[in-house]
DNA sequence: TGTATTTCCTACTAAATTGATAGGATTAAT
DNA sequence: ATTAATCCTATCAATTTAGTAGGAAATACA
Protein backbone atom coordinates (compact mmCIF):
# COMPACT_ATOMS: atom_id res chain seq x y z
CA UNK A 1 0.00 0.00 0.00
CA UNK A 2 0.88 3.89 -0.84
CA UNK A 3 1.21 5.23 2.51
CA UNK A 4 -0.26 8.82 2.91
CA UNK A 5 2.68 10.17 3.23
CA UNK A 6 4.11 9.79 0.05
CA UNK A 7 0.22 10.37 -1.19
CA UNK A 8 0.25 13.52 0.47
CA UNK A 9 3.93 14.68 -0.86
CA UNK A 10 2.33 13.83 -4.62
CA UNK A 11 -0.19 15.77 -4.24
CA UNK A 12 1.48 18.44 -2.87
CA UNK A 13 4.32 18.68 -5.38
CA UNK A 14 1.58 18.39 -7.91
CA UNK A 15 0.12 21.34 -6.30
CA UNK A 16 3.14 23.61 -5.98
CA UNK A 17 4.21 22.43 -9.61
CA UNK A 18 0.58 23.92 -11.42
CA UNK A 19 1.24 27.28 -8.59
CA UNK A 20 1.45 30.08 -11.55
CA UNK A 21 3.26 32.84 -8.96
CA UNK A 22 6.96 32.86 -8.55
CA UNK A 23 6.21 33.15 -4.93
CA UNK A 24 6.71 30.20 -2.47
CA UNK A 25 4.15 28.35 -1.66
CA UNK A 26 2.84 27.93 1.85
CA UNK A 27 2.25 24.65 3.44
CA UNK A 28 -1.65 26.19 5.00
CA UNK A 29 -2.67 26.88 1.39
CA UNK A 30 -1.83 22.89 -0.35
CA UNK A 31 -3.21 21.60 3.31
CA UNK A 32 -6.76 23.35 2.46
CA UNK A 33 -6.57 22.70 -1.10
CA UNK A 34 -5.74 19.05 -0.61
CA UNK A 35 -7.68 18.10 2.40
CA UNK A 36 -4.29 16.96 4.00
CA UNK A 37 -3.57 17.73 7.67
CA UNK A 38 -1.53 20.89 7.82
CA UNK A 39 1.04 19.78 11.02
CA UNK A 40 1.25 16.25 8.75
CA UNK A 41 2.01 17.89 5.48
CA UNK A 42 4.73 20.45 7.44
CA UNK A 43 6.63 17.14 7.87
CA UNK A 44 6.74 15.57 4.81
CA UNK A 45 7.36 18.76 2.96
CA UNK A 46 10.40 19.29 5.41
CA UNK A 47 11.74 15.39 4.40
CA UNK A 48 11.63 16.73 0.42
CA UNK A 49 13.38 19.66 1.47
CA UNK A 50 15.97 18.18 3.05
CA UNK A 51 16.09 16.01 0.07
CA UNK A 52 16.61 18.76 -2.14
CA UNK A 53 13.61 17.85 -3.97
CA UNK A 54 12.58 21.15 -2.73
CA UNK A 55 13.48 24.55 -0.89
CA UNK A 56 12.05 27.31 1.20
CA UNK A 57 11.50 30.54 2.78
CA UNK A 58 11.08 30.97 6.34
CA UNK A 59 8.92 33.95 7.67
CA UNK A 60 6.46 35.82 6.13
CA UNK A 61 5.46 35.33 2.44
CA UNK A 62 7.67 31.88 2.86
CA UNK A 63 6.83 28.90 1.73
CA UNK A 64 8.12 26.29 -0.88
CA UNK A 65 9.29 25.97 -4.24
CA UNK A 66 10.59 23.77 -6.44
CA UNK A 67 14.56 22.97 -7.23
CA UNK A 68 14.22 21.97 -10.23
CA UNK A 69 11.46 22.38 -13.27
CA UNK A 70 9.08 19.59 -13.09
CA UNK A 71 10.18 17.85 -16.10
CA UNK A 72 13.64 17.29 -14.74
CA UNK A 73 12.00 16.00 -11.41
CA UNK A 74 11.47 12.15 -11.21
CA UNK A 75 9.25 9.98 -10.05
CA UNK A 76 12.24 7.68 -9.21
CA UNK A 77 13.86 10.29 -6.59
CA UNK A 78 10.55 11.23 -5.59
CA UNK A 79 9.33 8.38 -4.46
CA UNK A 80 12.26 7.09 -3.02
CA UNK A 81 12.38 10.35 -0.53
CA UNK A 82 8.84 9.45 0.26
CA UNK A 83 7.75 5.98 0.43
CA UNK A 84 11.67 4.34 0.43
CA UNK A 85 12.95 1.67 -1.68
CA UNK A 86 11.44 0.70 -5.00
CA UNK A 87 12.33 -3.34 -4.51
CA UNK A 88 9.85 -4.85 -2.42
CA UNK A 89 12.61 -7.06 -1.19
CA UNK A 90 16.07 -5.62 0.22
CA UNK A 91 17.66 -8.60 -2.11
CA UNK A 92 16.25 -6.73 -5.14
CA UNK A 93 17.31 -3.34 -4.39
CA UNK A 94 19.45 -1.45 -5.83
CA UNK A 95 19.94 1.07 -3.92
CA UNK A 96 19.54 -0.52 -0.46
CA UNK A 97 20.51 -4.40 -1.19
CA UNK A 98 20.58 -6.62 1.62
CA UNK A 99 21.27 -10.19 1.80
CA UNK A 100 18.25 -12.44 2.79
CA UNK A 101 19.46 -14.26 6.15
CA UNK A 102 17.54 -17.51 4.51
CA UNK A 103 18.21 -17.32 1.25
CA UNK A 104 21.80 -19.74 0.71
CA UNK A 105 21.73 -18.73 -3.29
CA UNK A 106 19.30 -16.10 -4.52
CA UNK A 107 20.29 -17.01 -8.52
CA UNK A 108 17.94 -20.02 -7.15
CA UNK A 109 15.62 -18.12 -5.00
CA UNK A 110 12.07 -17.94 -6.59
CA UNK A 111 10.87 -15.26 -5.01
CA UNK A 112 13.73 -13.37 -6.05
CA UNK A 113 13.75 -13.64 -9.68
CA UNK A 114 10.29 -12.77 -9.46
CA UNK A 115 10.34 -9.28 -7.81
CA UNK A 116 13.40 -8.46 -9.83
CA UNK A 117 10.97 -8.82 -13.11
CA UNK A 118 8.40 -6.59 -10.83
CA UNK A 119 11.10 -4.08 -9.68
CA UNK A 120 12.31 -3.80 -13.51
CA UNK A 121 8.92 -3.00 -14.73
CA UNK A 122 7.85 -0.44 -11.28
CA UNK A 123 11.28 1.52 -12.44
CA UNK A 124 10.98 1.76 -16.05
CA UNK A 125 7.85 3.63 -15.01
CA UNK A 126 9.64 5.90 -12.29
CA UNK A 127 12.19 6.65 -14.69
CA UNK A 128 9.76 7.70 -17.40
CA UNK A 129 7.52 9.52 -15.36
CA UNK A 130 8.50 13.23 -14.10
CA UNK A 131 6.28 16.09 -12.11
CA UNK A 132 5.53 17.72 -15.50
CA UNK A 133 3.51 14.53 -16.38
CA UNK A 134 1.57 14.48 -12.99
CA UNK A 135 0.83 18.18 -13.17
CA UNK A 136 0.03 18.48 -16.54
CA UNK A 137 3.32 21.59 -16.86
CA UNK A 138 5.18 21.18 -19.84
CA UNK A 139 7.96 23.37 -17.63
CA UNK B 1 7.51 -4.23 1.52
CA UNK B 2 6.94 -7.96 0.50
CA UNK B 3 5.06 -9.40 3.77
CA UNK B 4 6.84 -12.66 5.24
CA UNK B 5 3.89 -14.44 4.98
CA UNK B 6 4.00 -13.44 0.89
CA UNK B 7 7.65 -14.72 0.81
CA UNK B 8 7.19 -17.57 3.08
CA UNK B 9 3.84 -18.53 0.95
CA UNK B 10 5.75 -18.59 -2.67
CA UNK B 11 8.51 -20.29 -1.25
CA UNK B 12 6.11 -23.30 0.06
CA UNK B 13 4.39 -23.14 -3.26
CA UNK B 14 7.68 -23.87 -5.06
CA UNK B 15 8.94 -26.37 -2.98
CA UNK B 16 5.62 -28.19 -3.18
CA UNK B 17 5.91 -27.39 -7.58
CA UNK B 18 9.15 -29.29 -6.97
CA UNK B 19 8.31 -32.35 -5.13
CA UNK B 20 8.66 -35.34 -7.39
CA UNK B 21 6.13 -37.58 -5.30
CA UNK B 22 2.59 -38.12 -5.95
CA UNK B 23 2.20 -38.28 -2.04
CA UNK B 24 0.88 -34.73 -0.39
CA UNK B 25 3.74 -32.77 0.96
CA UNK B 26 4.22 -31.82 4.79
CA UNK B 27 4.28 -28.74 6.76
CA UNK B 28 7.10 -29.64 8.36
CA UNK B 29 9.18 -30.58 5.57
CA UNK B 30 8.89 -27.55 3.84
CA UNK B 31 9.46 -25.40 7.21
CA UNK B 32 12.76 -26.99 7.91
CA UNK B 33 14.02 -27.26 4.42
CA UNK B 34 12.72 -23.33 4.04
CA UNK B 35 13.79 -22.12 7.19
CA UNK B 36 10.13 -21.03 8.29
CA UNK B 37 8.85 -21.12 11.27
CA UNK B 38 6.29 -24.11 11.70
CA UNK B 39 3.21 -22.67 12.95
CA UNK B 40 3.50 -19.78 10.58
CA UNK B 41 3.60 -21.85 7.57
CA UNK B 42 1.19 -23.90 8.87
CA UNK B 43 -1.37 -20.85 8.54
CA UNK B 44 -0.19 -19.44 5.46
CA UNK B 45 -0.89 -23.00 3.78
CA UNK B 46 -4.35 -23.28 5.21
CA UNK B 47 -5.10 -19.88 3.79
CA UNK B 48 -3.58 -21.18 0.27
CA UNK B 49 -5.72 -24.16 0.56
CA UNK B 50 -8.97 -22.39 1.80
CA UNK B 51 -8.35 -19.80 -1.55
CA UNK B 52 -8.54 -23.06 -3.60
CA UNK B 53 -4.83 -23.24 -4.93
CA UNK B 54 -3.88 -26.10 -2.15
CA UNK B 55 -5.51 -29.17 -1.58
CA UNK B 56 -4.75 -30.75 1.75
CA UNK B 57 -5.25 -34.40 2.98
CA UNK B 58 -5.22 -34.73 7.03
CA UNK B 59 -3.73 -37.16 9.48
CA UNK B 60 -0.79 -39.27 9.18
CA UNK B 61 0.72 -38.99 5.33
CA UNK B 62 -1.51 -36.06 5.53
CA UNK B 63 0.00 -32.68 3.88
CA UNK B 64 -0.53 -30.54 1.01
CA UNK B 65 -0.84 -30.91 -2.72
CA UNK B 66 -1.06 -28.22 -5.89
CA UNK B 67 -5.30 -28.13 -7.01
CA UNK B 68 -3.59 -27.50 -10.34
CA UNK B 69 -0.36 -27.59 -12.42
CA UNK B 70 2.33 -25.26 -11.86
CA UNK B 71 1.90 -23.80 -15.00
CA UNK B 72 -2.19 -23.32 -14.49
CA UNK B 73 -1.68 -21.13 -11.12
CA UNK B 74 -0.83 -17.57 -11.82
CA UNK B 75 0.90 -15.20 -9.86
CA UNK B 76 -2.10 -13.16 -10.26
CA UNK B 77 -4.11 -14.97 -7.75
CA UNK B 78 -1.36 -15.76 -5.43
CA UNK B 79 -0.28 -12.66 -4.93
CA UNK B 80 -3.98 -11.73 -4.16
CA UNK B 81 -4.18 -14.27 -1.61
CA UNK B 82 -1.45 -13.76 0.28
CA UNK B 83 -0.49 -9.75 -0.24
CA UNK B 84 -4.39 -8.74 -1.28
CA UNK B 85 -4.77 -6.02 -3.63
CA UNK B 86 -2.27 -5.76 -6.25
CA UNK B 87 -2.78 -1.71 -6.42
CA UNK B 88 -0.86 0.50 -4.09
CA UNK B 89 -3.64 2.60 -3.85
CA UNK B 90 -7.67 1.30 -3.49
CA UNK B 91 -9.15 3.84 -6.30
CA UNK B 92 -6.48 1.76 -8.70
CA UNK B 93 -8.08 -1.67 -7.32
CA UNK B 94 -9.39 -3.58 -9.92
CA UNK B 95 -10.87 -6.26 -7.05
CA UNK B 96 -11.27 -4.26 -4.03
CA UNK B 97 -11.66 -0.28 -5.83
CA UNK B 98 -13.03 2.33 -3.51
CA UNK B 99 -13.31 5.61 -3.90
CA UNK B 100 -10.73 8.06 -2.21
CA UNK B 101 -12.64 10.22 0.52
CA UNK B 102 -10.49 13.29 -0.42
CA UNK B 103 -10.17 13.07 -4.11
CA UNK B 104 -13.19 15.10 -5.99
CA UNK B 105 -12.20 14.06 -9.39
CA UNK B 106 -10.22 11.07 -9.63
CA UNK B 107 -9.92 11.41 -13.74
CA UNK B 108 -7.88 14.79 -12.61
CA UNK B 109 -5.56 13.03 -9.90
CA UNK B 110 -2.16 13.06 -10.20
CA UNK B 111 -1.61 10.00 -7.78
CA UNK B 112 -3.95 8.01 -9.49
CA UNK B 113 -2.67 8.54 -13.13
CA UNK B 114 0.71 7.50 -11.19
CA UNK B 115 -0.55 4.75 -9.55
CA UNK B 116 -2.73 2.96 -12.46
CA UNK B 117 0.36 2.67 -14.53
CA UNK B 118 2.21 0.79 -11.39
CA UNK B 119 -0.63 -1.43 -11.67
CA UNK B 120 -0.79 -1.98 -14.84
CA UNK B 121 3.21 -3.40 -15.01
CA UNK B 122 2.74 -4.73 -12.19
CA UNK B 123 -0.58 -6.85 -13.51
CA UNK B 124 1.65 -7.39 -16.67
CA UNK B 125 4.16 -9.14 -14.94
CA UNK B 126 1.86 -10.93 -12.66
CA UNK B 127 -0.34 -12.37 -15.19
CA UNK B 128 2.62 -13.75 -17.50
CA UNK B 129 4.11 -15.48 -14.42
CA UNK B 130 2.95 -19.22 -13.30
CA UNK B 131 4.29 -21.10 -10.66
CA UNK B 132 6.10 -23.23 -13.58
CA UNK B 133 8.45 -20.15 -13.92
CA UNK B 134 9.11 -20.13 -10.42
CA UNK B 135 10.01 -23.30 -9.98
CA UNK B 136 11.40 -24.32 -13.13
CA UNK B 137 9.01 -27.13 -13.65
CA UNK B 138 7.80 -27.75 -16.93
CA UNK B 139 4.59 -29.18 -16.12
C1' DT C 1 11.68 47.71 17.33
C1' DG C 2 7.76 44.87 17.72
C1' DT C 3 4.35 41.89 15.86
C1' DA C 4 2.55 38.74 12.77
C1' DT C 5 3.61 34.99 9.97
C1' DT C 6 5.88 31.37 8.31
C1' DT C 7 9.07 27.28 8.40
C1' DC C 8 11.54 24.16 11.45
C1' DC C 9 12.24 20.83 15.11
C1' DT C 10 11.29 17.44 18.81
C1' DA C 11 8.50 14.61 21.32
C1' DC C 12 4.49 12.09 22.03
C1' DT C 13 0.48 8.97 21.01
C1' DA C 14 -3.39 5.88 19.35
C1' DA C 15 -4.40 2.49 16.16
C1' DA C 16 -3.27 -0.89 12.93
C1' DT C 17 -0.31 -4.38 11.05
C1' DT C 18 3.14 -7.90 11.14
C1' DG C 19 5.31 -11.91 12.52
C1' DA C 20 5.02 -14.75 15.13
C1' DT C 21 3.74 -18.39 19.46
C1' DA C 22 0.60 -21.51 22.30
C1' DG C 23 -2.52 -24.97 22.93
C1' DG C 24 -5.39 -27.98 21.61
C1' DA C 25 -9.33 -30.06 18.38
C1' DT C 26 -9.98 -32.93 14.46
C1' DT C 27 -8.99 -36.44 11.18
C1' DA C 28 -6.77 -40.37 9.26
C1' DA C 29 -3.36 -44.46 8.83
C1' DT C 30 -1.52 -48.41 10.93
C1' DA D 1 -5.27 -47.27 20.60
C1' DT D 2 -1.51 -44.68 19.02
C1' DT D 3 0.72 -41.70 16.21
C1' DA D 4 0.98 -38.09 13.04
C1' DA D 5 -0.72 -34.82 10.44
C1' DT D 6 -3.93 -30.68 9.43
C1' DC D 7 -7.04 -27.29 11.41
C1' DC D 8 -8.60 -23.60 14.43
C1' DT D 9 -8.62 -19.82 17.89
C1' DA D 10 -6.50 -16.79 20.82
C1' DT D 11 -2.82 -14.11 22.31
C1' DC D 12 1.31 -11.15 22.04
C1' DA D 13 5.47 -8.11 21.27
C1' DA D 14 7.46 -5.13 18.08
C1' DT D 15 7.05 -2.05 14.43
C1' DT D 16 4.94 1.19 11.46
C1' DT D 17 1.58 4.61 10.35
C1' DA D 18 -0.83 8.71 10.71
C1' DG D 19 -1.22 11.86 13.04
C1' DT D 20 -1.06 15.82 17.31
C1' DA D 21 1.16 19.29 20.43
C1' DG D 22 4.03 22.88 21.49
C1' DG D 23 7.12 25.84 20.68
C1' DA D 24 11.85 27.74 18.52
C1' DA D 25 13.80 30.30 14.73
C1' DA D 26 13.64 33.26 10.93
C1' DT D 27 11.65 36.85 8.12
C1' DA D 28 8.63 40.77 6.43
C1' DC D 29 6.76 44.83 7.41
C1' DA D 30 4.54 48.53 10.19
Amino acid sequence: MLSKKTKYGLKALTYIARSESDMPVQVGLIAKSEQIPQKFLEGILLTLRKSGILGSKKGKHGGYYLRSLPSEIKMTDVMRVLEGPIAMVPCVSLNYYEKCDDCPDENLCSVHKLMIQVRDNTLSVFRNTTLADLSNTSK
